[in-house]
DNA sequence: CCGAGGCGTGACGCTTTCGTGATATTTGTG
DNA sequence: CACAAATATCACGAAAGCGTCACGCCTCGG
């Protein structure tokens, strides 16, 4: 099963980002760099998704979803924007959006805002998208709607952003990560700071959840890479 | 047992979201976009429900409701609706919808709606759908119905944004919500407000259930996402 | 028409978390 | 074995998130 997503956006570094890991999902991806070619190309393809930068050149972001609704397609759209008032987000909403997401958003938060939609698709008969809400791994357990951690049935305490990293790598075990995508995905893409910052990150959630973090069981260092969940837990 | 549901809404975003939690309830959901597909419809397939907006285009969704009723078929309908003028509401009825909703609508309002009318028909011999009127958790005992609270047997009086929040979390013991999921769960989909509000409503709430509202005992707060109803209470 | 209560908003101080720099340790390489 | 680069660790200041209180609007009932 391959969706159709059209991506229109002028930032072609974001277009790129958000159709790399769109077609991680599995997506056909094609992008559109501004307002007018994304509306010939929507009216042209049969898209299951529209990803709408709303700072378009040539034709406001607002202005295409618009159309396309007066133009009875109801394409599920997705919208990111760089503002983040509120007002925006019900504006966008009513315009006919199906989502909102403001700059800097990260590559996760966009994904599963995007599950969430083909999700709701499924109404129309389309295929599922599964998404665990629990995962384990040896003897740690998570769950994700809940936000708690136990290990041996021990609760773990972690910080928001510890515990976003930690159900990133524990979403993939083995997959190895470097720090720039961990910014990406984690903090958001858009964000500035140092990758330096993943290593005090890595350090306290360590700090937290393994028995010696100078031994690491779960969180293991790929060295010159990044890091990675271990996918050879016993038990 | 499924039910069926047509829900009659141009609107793709709310059409979505409306059959998204139709589906939690069990029900097979099919979606017409306008008046016309919708009256074809509700023709063909036997429905149990049908949910309609006022507002379409090509035909008028009180124009749907009296042809359906003029052809003798009496599927329940829950009317949607932008305005919220006493008239419409009465000819709505008038016009033989079951009940009557006003945007912006609260999920939770919408499910308990939609949860009445399978309940009257139960009268003609449908199954039941279960819902627990009762809530309880270490002290505290929720009785959703008659809409009262006691903490170890005291009474406690609250707010009907207050019960409505209570109840939200006391049905999900241990899920986190974010500030934006309770104002699209309790305020409404589509009210404007600022996620500072939910602060306010769950300061006053712990004022109230909490006896010492700095270290809440039920509604926990979740650092950097939101709040919690705390699913490990001793008793 | 007035008062009480519920609700939304703004302000402000406190707490927690985060990012960063400095320094120590480890790893791979010549 | 020594050196450079990469990673780990620690501590501290900054910033963000939260709790709390107070005020004003609105609604509803008297």
């Amino acid at each position: 099963m391959s969706r159709k997503v059209l991506v229109v956006e002028d930032n072609p570094d974001i277009a790129n980002l958000v159709s790399l890991h769109l077609k991680d999902l599995d997506c056909e991806v094609r992008i559109a760099a501004d307002g007018v070619k994304g509306l010939d190309e929507a009216r042209a393809g049969h898209y299951d998704l529209i990803v709408l930068d709303l700072m378009l050149p040539g034709l406001e972001g607002l202005e295409l979803c618009r159309r396309l609704r007066g133009e009875a397609d109801y394409t599920p759209i997705l919208m990111l924007t760089a503002k983040s008032s509120e007002v925006d987000r019900v504006v966008g909403l009513e315009m006919g959006a199906d989502d909102y997401l403001t700059k800097p958003f990260s590559i996760r938060e966009l994904l599963a805002r995007v599950k969430a939609i083909f999700r709701r698709a499924e109404v129309f008969g389309k295929a599922k998208i599964e998404e665990p809400t629990r995962l384990t791994a040896g003897d740690m357990a998570i769950d994700v709607d809940k936000r708690d951690v136990t290990i041996a049935d021990r609760p773990i305490d972690l910080t928001a952003k510890e515990f976003d990293l930690l159900v990133q790598f524990a979403a993939h075990p083995g997959r190895v990560y470097n720090r720039q995508q961990l910014l990406d995905l984690v903090w958001g893409y858009g964000h500035i700071g140092y990758e330096h910052t993943v290593n005090s990150h890595i350090n306290r959630l360590r700090g937290k959840i393994e028995k010696d973090p100078a031994k690491p069981k779960y969180l293991l260092t790929v060295w010159g890479v990044g890091y990675k969940f271990n996918d050879r837990l016993a038990g």
